[in-house]
Formats: C-alpha cells, structure tokens, sequence
DNA sequence: CCATTGTGCAACTAAAAGGTTGCATTAACG
DNA sequence: CGTTAATGCAACCTTTTAGTTGCACAATGG
C-alpha cells in the first residue's frame, strides 16, 4: 500500500531544507553574490550570527551549499546539485499526476 | 542586503510541507489513486489515524491537497496548483544561479 | 604586541512538530 | 434500533527546531 520510494527519502530533507524562509533567503544571497562569509551574510538581517550559521549547518548538511575556509574567514557558496535532485522529484510528482489523469480520462471516455 | 522577497515566503510554507517523507507518501499516493479516504491512506502505514490526518491538514494548509465530504467519509484528493508553485519557485533559483554563472564568466573573459 | 574582526563551541530556552491515547460523534447497514 | 466503521476533537508526551547568550580562539593590521 505504502510506497518505500528511496527517491522520496532522498529529497524529503532536501524540501525540508528549503521548507525555511531564512534559508531561502540565504540560498537567494548566494545565488546571487557568490561565495559569502558568515558576517556579510548575518548583515542586515535580524538575528544573530550564530543562527545564520546554524541555518547554513542545515543547508550544508542537505548539499545545497558548500564552505571554503580561507583565512580566517569561511565562504559559503551555492551548490546547485541538490536543487536539481529537488526539481526531479516535484517534476516525477507532477508527471505521475498527469498520468493518473489521462488514465482516468481515457477510462470514462470508454 | 537580505531580500524580502514575497516569493520566498510563500514559497517556503510549501518547501516545509513537502519536507517529511510521510506526506512525500502521502502525496505519492493520492497522486497515483486518485481521492482516497483517511482509513484507506492509514492502511498499511505505520502510524495512526490521527497522525495521517494531522499530516493531511498540514498538506492542506500547503495547499498541496484538497478534502471532499463524501457520507461518513472524508476523501483528500492531489492538488497540483501549489505544486507548479514550488517548480516555479526552484526554476527561478536555478535560473539566477545560472545568470550569476554567466556573468561571472563573462567578466573572467575580458 | 595589542586591539579588532570573524568564527567556533556549548548551554539554555521557547515553541513547534510528530506522534500517541482516549473518548465523542456521525453515518451506513442489517 | 443497535452495531460497526470512519472521523473529529482534545490532552498529552517527546524530540527537533529556531533562536539566544556567553566565552574562547584564531587571524589580521597597525
């Protein structure tokens, strides 16, 4: 009855990732300015440091970024992988949906 | 320096939503079975009725599925609108990563 | 060398999430 | 009309999450 689909355990935390305001919003900088540290990203926002890097621990952790120390500095940088792996699956949804339909549609037209 | 992008936050609840490999079941099921009831959903699964349904309505908030009173019973069916949302959603960042790329080439060019 | 800047680590809190149990309610059916 | 199946509602529990504060530590720049 259930399906134990692999794929949908794969980009469960994926979606979950992205299931947060702030973290698109950090995806959002990243895109957009390339390789950023903690303090650039933390400025102009309303919390602490410690949450930005904390919200970066959890995009990281589902590879959607990546970290490069340098110096004493630490650059976050965008890592599209991931994404894509999230696009397949909505992509896999919307398809199987789609199919369900002309099923169902060809069924009563008969 | 941080976007407040409308997009993003509406967008995120949805992300959220799909974020938990039960309801990635969930829809999976309802995308391939078209209206099922919460018995018929609960069946084969680990967990219990109520926990289905809290799941259910957490879909519903998304907007990912809809609900149908059908006699004693409740039938929840797939929504695909709120689903385009977030493939428009990832496209957009996909998109300004890629913008970012090629300007990056671009001025690594001249 | 010393002040400053950028991080890391740990403890702590409040709230939300995922799940359960128990009981009431509603509708179908012989 | 009584039983049974499908749900709804509410209280409760445990774990996670989002955020904080405080302090230690490393690199940089006069």
């Amino acid at each position: 009855m259930w399906p134990k689909s692999v794929a949908l355990r794969k980009s469960a935390p994926i979606f979950a990732a992205l299931g947060d305001e702030t973290r698109l919003r950090l995806i959002a900088l990243l895109c957009a300015g390339g390789a950023l540290s903690i303090s650039q990203l933390t400025a102009g926002s309303d919390i602490t440091r410690q949450a930005v890097t904390k919200h970066l621990q959890v995009l990281a952790d589902a590879g959607l970024v990546c970290d490069i120390k340098q110096g004493r500095e630490r650059l976050w940088e965008f890592e599209p992988t991931q994404l894509d792996e999230a696009r397949r699956s909505l992509d896999t949804i919307a398809q199987q949906w789609d199919q369900a339909l002309s099923k169902l549609k060809s069924a009563l037209e008969r």
